[in-house]
DNA sequence: AACCCTGCCGTTTTT
DNA sequence: CGGCAGGGTT
């Protein structure tokens, strides 16, 4: 493992200039471009913003602008910036650049907005109040913190829930915003000055435990920009080109750190896409990007509309579904790609299903009928909206022995026995983070109760040091029992030693060492629970990672950034996981289940974000659409289970929303009339349209099951549901037989037998 | 100090 | 229904 920012050279007067750009060839990669591309390539000068459509090439016009300076000799590569949001996309971005450029790519200041910030902060650490080798806190120490600040201050936990007030200080902290600078409107309400005074408190532990969390990687960043304009001046000077990413989501103080940066020169090049913001909800802010022509007068706009990616159907139906959104800076994806001009593409399918198990079983048939067609697994993704939704999926492709794998969920340093054991790592590399001793003091099990640590929290309090330092000094008087005191004074003892070893050993072995003495490993091998096995697993895996790196401090300082661990092998299988994991991502073939409304537009998004959050709901699902390559498959369910109980959906609008030239609907025979909506009734008739020839025709006098949704209407079958009366015994495919409890404009409560109390749709039973 | 039980809640997530 | 957190119990 390389850090990417060890750099050995890094001097702005570097004495070996190259070549004049006359003397060398003619760089491939530039012919490559289209002429839009080569505009945002060869724009260098001023504020540039470059609104990249999905499958547009945005990575190829920030990695070929960045040769093309180098190539030009405007200046040296460790005086480029260029900030991506996630490690996956430095990663990407640096590959592709070692490969036009060579090792020379190395030298470029290239990296997350949070791995470039920890790098200037460890230089000026002493101007935010923090030492050398301060430590980077993830999100389950920052709750604890956060948890033990509210119980000194007596705030009840269960009025104010702690995740709660960590949000609100967060999106403080992602607007740029100090305790001091909380704005009035923030603590009108006595529950706003409450996280007020605790975000105060919280800051000022931190600097105590000589520590900060990824938010402060920025604040603090941006403090120092802000109030020592030497050292903003120092950086001005030192980046005479900055290129950023995914400039849609940066949230307020990225905005401003790159504006701090950016100030002198203006060479400013932010690559994005306002239809594809999805993350307001942690902060970012579209406005960023709508704003940009305002706060950077003269600045270059360019558009890239080519798509290379997805067949002409996908993006005609994309387009049209994005079209209702207001407020955007206004773009329209050209098919531009190999995929864009067979005629033999097919339309976007649609299709209505019975139940979430039904869609599951449609859904990987038609993956195995694309295999048939040479559209192997392996390129194909089922993207959706919540998590829950994966396992119906999950169930279907492992009875039907189709290879895939969920990409998200629990990440590998995010495991408990994985936090556990870094604990004792960082604990032995920096023998102050008191998060990590208490994390540890008492696991595995050594009798050393909350009495114990009490005592040794209230003396590393009075005497101003760590909780290690108390604990020796506990070990030596006589305040503790015997018995803790044995223990305590055996932790502490172990803790030293393996401290004595730091320099001696590889840290992998080390590591190993560790878990071993400390019986760390040895409790997880003695669990019989089910889950025990695979803990002992990851703890190998861990000494693995470690084995990567030179120094225990190279590791720590690599895993405090990087949380996921290295993606292995090459996809086998089809990938299931959520439309926001997708971003960035494509696939051959699409499947985009769960339109439905209150699932997708998510209803809590709507509840709590109003139009705001539809319009964010709906550029998820251009997201979603816009992943495919050659195919994509949008489905939703008629009922669906929802913790536990069954509940009646509709379809999401945006299937009303989708162009009908685009898509092909079908739904299972009378799942829903197609009065407007020019659904055909046959499973599997794709071809053929019944549109005008509707159920409604055939006796439901018309019965919405719910205003708003265009054409869709309950399915009424020759009208069975119509004289449904309350009380009567009725019969349900799913649910068995029942009774009727009350019946409201068809909508029924039915206490069922077998299955208990539901609501279902009155077109779903049957008199029995 | 360790275990069990109850009650609540249930969208998306990187660094 | 099921996971988890916190409280109460042994």
């Amino acid at each position: 493992m390389i850090d990417p920012f060890d750099l050995t050279d890094e001097s702005p007067e570097d004495p070996t200039p190259g070549p004049a750009p006359a003397d060398a060839p003619p760089p491939p990669w530039l012919s490559d471009l289209n002429p839009e591309q080569r505009r945002a390539v060869e724009a260098t000068e001023g504020p540039v913003l470059v609104l990249s459509g999905a499958g547009t090439g945005k990575t190829r016009v920030l990695t070929t602008r960045v040769a093309y300076i180098l190539h030009q000799r405007l200046t040296r590569p460790w005086r480029v910036l260029a900030v991506t949001f996630t490690n996956r996309a430095a990663r990407e971005m640096r590959e592709r650049l070692g490969s036009m450029i060579g090792p020379v790519a190395e030298t470029v200041w290239l990296g997350t907005f949070h791995a470039l910030s920890l790098k200037i902060l460890r230089r000026h650490a002493g101007l935010v109040g923090l030492r050398d080798g301060f430590t980077i806190l993830d999100a389950d120490d920052q709750l604890r913190l956060l948890k033990q600040l509210m119980a000194d201050a007596n705030i009840d936990p269960k009025r104010e829930p702690p995740k709660g007030l960590m949000g609100r200080i967060q999106r403080w902290k992602d607007r740029g915003l100090t305790p001091d600078r909380v704005p009035d409107d923030d603590v009108k309400s006595a529950a706003g000055r409450r996280a007020r005074d605790l975000y105060v408190r919280y800051q000022a532990r931190l600097l105590e435990l000589n520590a900060c969390d990824f938010g402060d990687l920025l604040l603090h960043t941006l403090g120092i920009l802000q109030k020592h304009p030497d050292v903003a001046e120092q950086y001005q000077n030192r980046f005479d080109y900055i290129l950023v990413d995914e400039y849609q989501d940066t949230n307020v103080a990225q905005y401003l750190w790159l504006r701090l940066l950016a100030a002198r020169h203006k060479n400013l090049c932010c690559v994005g896409d306002d239809d594809q913001s999805i993350y307001s909800w942690r902060g970012a802010e579209v406005g960023n990007i709508l704003r940009f022509e305002t706060d950077y007068p003269g600045a270059a706009v360019i558009r890239l509309e080519r798509n290379y990616r997805s067949a002409s159907p996908i993006l005609g139906a994309a387009s049209g579904l994005i079209r209702h959104n207001a407020g955007r800076l206004g773009k329209d994806l050209i098919a531009a790609g190999a995929n864009a001009n067979d005629p033999d593409t097919p339309p976007v399918k649609v299709r209505g299903l019975w139940d979430g198990e039904a869609e599951a079983r449609w859904v990987v048939e038609e993956i195995e009928a694309l295999g048939h067609e040479g559209l192997p697994a392996a390129g194909t993704a089922i993207l959706v909206r919540a998590t829950f939704q994966m396992r119906e999926f999950e169930d279907r492709l492992m009875t039907c022995g189709v290879p895939y794998q969920v990409i998200g969920g629990p990440r590998f340093y995010e495991r408990l026995e994985i936090r556990d054991a870094l604990a004792y790592l960082r604990l032995v590399a920096q023998p102050d983070d008191d998060l990590a001793f208490e994390r540890i003091v008492n696991t595995p099990k050594r009798g050393l109760g909350e009495a114990s640590v009490q005592l040794v929290q209230k003396l590393a309090r009075a005497d101003g040091v760590s909780l290690l330092a108390a604990a020796r000094e506990l070990v030596a008087g006589d305040d503790l029992k015997p018995r803790a005191k044995k223990a305590l004074a055996g932790f502490v003892e172990d803790v030293d030693r393996w401290r004595g070893l730091l320099g001696g050993m590889p840290p992998a072995e080390l590591c190993a060492t560790i878990l071993e003495e400390s019986g760390y490993a040895a409790m997880w091998k003695a669990d019989k629970s089910p889950d025990a096995p695979g803990r002992v697993e990851n703890l190998e895996e861990l000494v693995g990672a470690v084995a990567e790196f030179e120094t225990l401090d190279a590791f720590l300082e690599h895993i405090a950034l990087v949380m996921e661990t290295e993606s292995k092998g090459a996809a086998a299988g089809v990938t299931l996981m959520t439309l926001h994991a997708a971003k960035g991502l494509e696939f051959d073939v699409v499947f985009l289940p769960g339109w439905e409304e209150d699932l997708f537009p998510h209803r809590r998004a709507l509840e709590e974000g109003g139009q705001a959050s539809l319009e964010e709901e709906r550029r998820l699902a251009y997201v979603g659409l816009t992943r495919a390559r050659k195919r994509a498959f949008i489905s939703f369910a008629a009922n669906r289970r929802i913790f536990n109980n069954w509940q009646a959906s509709l379809p999401s609008r945006f299937v009303d929303e989708l162009p009908d030239t685009f898509v092909e609907k079908a739904s299972d025979t009378g799942l829903y009339g197609a009065v407007t909506a020019g659904f055909a009734e046959e499973p599997g008739g794709w071809g053929t349209r019944h549109a005008r020839r509707t159920l409604n025709g055939t006796g439901n006098g018309g019965r919405g099951v719910s205003p708003g949704t265009g054409g869709w209407k309950a399915r009424d079958r020759s009208g069975e549901g119509a004289d449904i009366t309350v009380g009567q015994r009725v019969f349900h495919q799913k649910f068995g037989y029942g009774q009727v409890l009350s019946n409201d404009g068809g909508k029924l409560a039915v206490d069922f037998e077998k299955a208990g109390r539901k609501t279902v749709v009155a077109g779903f039973v049957e008199a029995a």
